[in-house]
DNA sequence: CGTGTATTTGAACACATTCAAGCTAGGTGG
DNA sequence: CCACCTAGCTTGAATGTGTTCAAATACACG
């Protein structure tokens, strides 16, 4: 019944990342058929803590923040989710998290009682979705340690040599694409958007990077970049 | 080969906890026969981040620590863990964080590929590690959220709130028992140990807690501790 | 080209840290 | 039994990093 479907998925962006590589061209039909694909435009939340935690999300297209906020308004954006990135697992029966496109976001939702049947028939899937577990994990360890222990300086290269690691595209020398805004950025690093400002202007005074204005940052000095964001990961 | 230590796994603290509850008496001696039993004394570090991860490890006694070093010394305690906890769920081919003894520990050391033997014939072990791995997600999302924007204050508040639902011991008045030391918990709420002090003190004039030379903190007065720490999960 | 949003920059301030000293409890040996 | 020693913890004063408050500038979009 969804043959065209199939075959837009077998074509997707997201077809050979995270959830979706499990499976064979041949299997696929099973993850497709369980798929109900959406688009959210940028500025819309599409998770909201606290709410039932009926499905899990799988981004096509895009970019999304995910965050938690305290009653007075102060809030903790836990990571950035683009393309392959699956999105969900930090839940009970209710999501710890909400999130909100900050790009226009195409995705695929799971119900995540079909996911389980699905699942059920492919362990494949399950194992694969541990892998994606134990990924967040480490990643989210480490912003523990970013966000317990490093300066202000230290935060923003981390997180700049990260992006860089993320987008690994061919080219070394190409710019760094930014989707977020500096209020996200400051609220993903435990800054504010002063500081944040602050410090880039401080490492392109140094030579480290070159800010555009275009959300985009070129690393002049990795080396440099890396030293001071203290990865040696 | 194994029907003694299966009987002493059928009475093991963390029988009906994490990952050993997963399988029903009858099936145990699958997990039984994989896990190899050891002691580590306090203070000994039986996982250091950067080493090949090879095994998992679930706590049947005492109390461990999981934290990151960066170069210069600086620590991030990422968790800590006890009886019925699973670790070793943060790491890809290498761990990414050290584990050490708080109080001496006996444990069940598994090996990586026997343990996935096992799950590979109950993928309800599977299901039940990505659980626990959704659990730890979202402990660490609120860790961040502690760590990025809450005061000292708040993060010590939290920290004692957040405790007291751990070890939920029947009496919702009796003291809290915390195995580690004032650096620990520094080095876990992104503090120093001279801030933790300092807020304890603070908490203590307040008549919120009474604090014991014991290592005991005795909780006065719930509602206005959880107002404190803002912590209304 | 004008308007509203995002960002940068500046100055005063605050919270937590650093450096330093004192205290307490537990263990050891005289 | 008490003096001494050490490790852990507490308290105090000065300092510093990042925040807050405020204003200016740059940018994107109609």
């Amino acid at each position: 019944m969804s043959r065209h479907e199939l075959e837009a998925c077998k074509r997707c962006d997201a077809r050979h990342q995270g959830l979706c590589d499990a499976l064979h061209d041949d299997d696929l039909h099973f993850l497709s058929d369980a798929a109900h694909r959406s688009a959210i435009a940028k500025g819309e939340v599409f998770v909201t803590e606290g709410n039932p935690a009926r499905n899990f999300f799988n981004i096509n297209q895009g970019a999304a923040k995910l965050y938690m906020d305290l009653a007075d308004g102060r809030r903790q954006i836990t990571g950035f989710v683009g393309v392959g990135d699956f999105v969900g697992l930090a839940a009970g029966t209710r999501y710890a998290f909400s999130a909100e496109a900050i790009e226009p976001v195409q995705l695929c939702r799971f119900d995540r009682i079909e996911l389980r049947a699905v699942s059920a028939r492919f362990p494949v899937i399950e194992r694969r979705l541990l892998e994606i577990a134990s990924h967040e994990l480490v990643i989210a360890q480490e912003q523990m340690l970013l966000l317990g222990r490093k300066t202000a300086i230290e935060r923003v290269a981390s997180f700049l040599e990260g992006w860089y690691r993320r987008t690994l595209c061919a080219d070394p020398g190409a710019p760094l694409d930014l989707p977020m805004l500096r209020g996200d950025l400051a609220e993903y690093l435990g800054l504010t958007i002063e500081t944040v400002s602050r410090v880039l202007a401080s490492l392109r005074r140094q030579g480290v990077v070159a800010v555009a204005a275009d959300h985009r940052i070129s690393i002049l000095d990795h080396a440099r970049l890396a030293a001071i964001g203290q990865t040696f990961a």
